[in-house]
RNA sequence: GGAGAAAUGGCAGAGUGGUCGAAUGCGACGGUCUUGAAAACCGCUGAGGGUCACACCUCCGGGGGUUCGAAUCCCUCUUUCUCCGCCA
């Protein structure tokens, strides 16, 4: 969530910036400001009622050990009423603090200034389109046919154990998501990020700490009987490992990986784009998160988005990178890159990875701090992170493009990990 | 699952009703000394709110209570450790 500092300091350029992501917040920021205002004039009284109690029974302690009963039984008598409006005030400044929550984590991040304005996918904007179309026969099959006829992936069999959006990838199916899992990784690992396997299910202060909850409630796996939810994204244990440190300015920029299967219910996404690998409720990721000091964020967001791309090159996929538009960008980034690569017998663009910073956004939340060399006061660190990669559709388009008449080409880069050089 | 013990600052660890945001040690930081480093010595060092800055307020696992006054007493929850049982 912002600061109210922020948003007390800059409330004009918070509203214009809000408006890029169609998000109207001029009613809402002067209610933050004038809660603000309310809570820290009760934070005053309450203050003062505190201190004047303290002075009291400092007094009484000192009229007790000189054996002044008397003073110290009258003395008593005045704290009473003290103590009736401390209670007050406490309840009063306990409404007011989590009304100003409530408020402030409804308010979106900013976007970045580079962030055009637009309501849609459509209004994204392509930074650059590279790598070669491949050129397929008008018998080319997309990838749930070709999953069907080499066997690798069922989705029958995963609606029968589970339901819909659970494939089961057999044989060479398994093996290629094993390879790509190891590659991304160690491909990640070369590039300076420390490998970890987190807990997939997270608690709810998890949740909140990087901005699934309370808004996106729904679209998370929910075990009920101990309050924990399915991860969507290893972004949540990963970054949530930082929830409530503060970390040395020298140890930036703080560079995690993990790959972890993520869950996602997809509610209200049903019909569209959801065939074969496309839309999924379980698959498999390996996710970069970095942290980093405010001054450097967007350097390393370059750093991410060119490591990113360097995957798809060895991968031999044709991509394009996207620059979200405001209306496209989530609730807590502040300026993302989506990666899509092109499946070539659905002739479509497929999102396989998005790179974000959230800057303070999820800090704020997190309470994840560091503090400058000599300098006393702790300050909110940024926080970045991207799929390096989402499988399922690079799996779509590396079976769709590669395909041939005597079976499926594995990219050289994958040919160690696989130890097979086609799917037929 | 059963029984017992514990939870204090970056870490270790004292503190069992007042002057304790908290001894001491280590670590970190600044300085003296040194060609430089180490050692030694001196100093400094939790977080949040509030303020121009002070003052002041809150926080000793979380929540509640007793008391004029709670790190300290009571209740409750959570977590950790030890032992027993079960188990991948």
């Amino acid at each position: 969530m912002l600061t109210i500092k922020y948003i007390r300091e800059q409330k004009e350029d918070v509203i214009k910036k809000l408006s890029i992501k169609n998000y109207d917040a001029k009613e809402i920021i002067n209610e933050v400001i004038s809660i603000d205002d309310y809570r820290k004039n009760t934070q005053l009284n309450l203050d003062n009622s505190n201190s004047e109690l303290n002075k009291l029974s400092k007094e009484i302690g000192n009229f007790f050990k000189t054996g002044q009963i008397e003073e110290a039984n009258s003395a008593k008598l005045k704290t009473a009423d003290l103590k009736e409006e401390i209670k007050n005030l406490n309840n009063k400044l306990t409404e007011i603090e989590q009304h100003l929550h409530n408020l402030l984590v409804q308010i979106p991040n900013t976007p970045h200034s580079s962030v055009t304005p637009g309501k849609e996918e459509e209004d994204n904007v392509i930074i650059e389109t590279c790598g070669e179309m491949p050129k397929l026969n008008n018998n080319a099959l997309p990838h749930w046919d070709l999953a069907k006829k080499y066997d690798i992936i069922d989705f029958e069999l995963g609606n029968k154990i589970t339901g819909a959006g659970f494939p089961v990838y057999k044989g060479k199916g398994a093996k290629l998501q094993r390879a790509l899992i190891n590659f991304f990784l160690d491909q990640a690992q070369q590039a300076g990020y420390r490998e970890i396997q987190p807990p997939i299910m997270i608690n709810e202060d998890s949740g909140f700490g990087t901005g699934q909850l309370p808004d996106k409630e729904g679209q998370m796996y929910y075990v009920n009987k101990d309050n924990f939810y399915l991860i969507p994204t290893a972004e949540v244990p990963i970054t949530n490992i930082y929830r409530n440190e503060i970390v040395n300015a020298s140890d930036f920029p703080i560079k995690n990986t993990a790959y972890t299967p993520c869950f996602r219910r997809e509610a209200g996404s049903y019909g569209k784009d959801v065939r074969g690998l496309n839309r999924l409720h379980q698959f498999d990721k390996v996710e970069i998160v970095c942290i980093q000091h405010p001054d450097k964020s967007y350097e390393t967001l370059d750093k991410m988005v060119k490591y990113v791309e360097s995957l798809l090159i060895k991968l031999e996929l044709p991509y394009r990178i996207v620059r979200l538009c405001g209306g496209d960008l989530s609730f807590t980034s502040a300026l993302t890159f989506d990666f899509e690569v092109y499946s070539a017998a659905q002739k479509k663009w497929l999102e396989v990875s998005s790179v974000s910073n959230f800057e303070s956004y999820q800090a704020n939340r997190l309470k994840l701090k560091f503090k400058e060399a000599g300098e006393k006061k702790t300050k909110l660190a940024h926080t970045l992170n991207g799929s390096a990669l989402a499988l399922p559709r690079i799996v779509a388009a590396l079976l769709e493009n590669n395909q041939t008449n005597d079976g499926i080409n594995i990219p050289k880069v994958l040919i160690n990990y696989t130890g097979f050089k086609k799917i037929d």
